[in-house]
DNA sequence: AAAACTTTGACTATTTTTGTCAAAACAATA
DNA sequence: TATTGTTTTGACAAAAATAGTCAAAGTTTT
């Protein structure tokens, strides 16, 4: 069970490419793609699809690596993460009929 | 489907209120109260229980519509969002077993 | 021990969020 | 329709969160 975080640095380390090399790809200072790296920065989902085009990841598995994240990020010490997730499906279900609808 | 600014909305109208009142229990501007009512600003989570408790509703059910709409902001409209709240749940069954053994 | 790489933290800049306020818009009622 | 009560809006300021920069310290490799 991978964060977005470790993944990169996963696939980073599976090439042999030092940190400079991968943040000059991004263009960020090397220091925050450690930070990133380590789940202590966020990413945006423009640089989550550049990697996974870097490294020839498959792209919709590391936005799901990265929303994931995000959701964990916010909800998961909470008392009723579970039941918020089952709620969240339905809203999008729902709100994916209604915008078919329109 | 409901969302936590129209459950505030639909149950302070239902008790006669005007904002100015509901606001000034969570002591704050009721331009704030208005906009979180039409899902323009944001509310707090301690916000969320007082009003539970002030509208004696269900305090778990709003933390759950309130937490639900969160995911749903963040990654509602995103190609993978099923997907991405189908690897959260796993994460945090993860994180909730692994936090277990320690 | 030298070189390459990674982490850390202090500092600044930028962006986002939040709060305040008054005027405008709207609704209900006399 | 004038008055009063309520809600919405937007401009602005304040505060908080996030992001970037950089150099020194720490680590690993050779």
């Amino acid at each position: 069970m991978q964060n977005i975080g470790e993944l990169i640095r996963t696939l980073r380390e599976k090439e042999g490419y030092p940190l400079r090399k991968v943040a000059a790809f991004l263009d960020i200072d090397q220091a925050i793609l450690s930070k990133i790296e380590r789940g202590q920065r966020k990413l945006t989902k423009e640089q989550v699809i550049k990697l996974a085009d870097f490294f020839n990841y498959n792209e919709k598995e590391m936005l799901i690596t990265f929303f994931s994240d995000q959701i964990i990020y916010e909800i998961g010490n909470e008392e009723y993460a579970k039941e918020a997730l089952k709620v969240a499906e339905e809203k999008i279900e729902y709100l994916k009929k209604t915008n078919k609808d329109e």
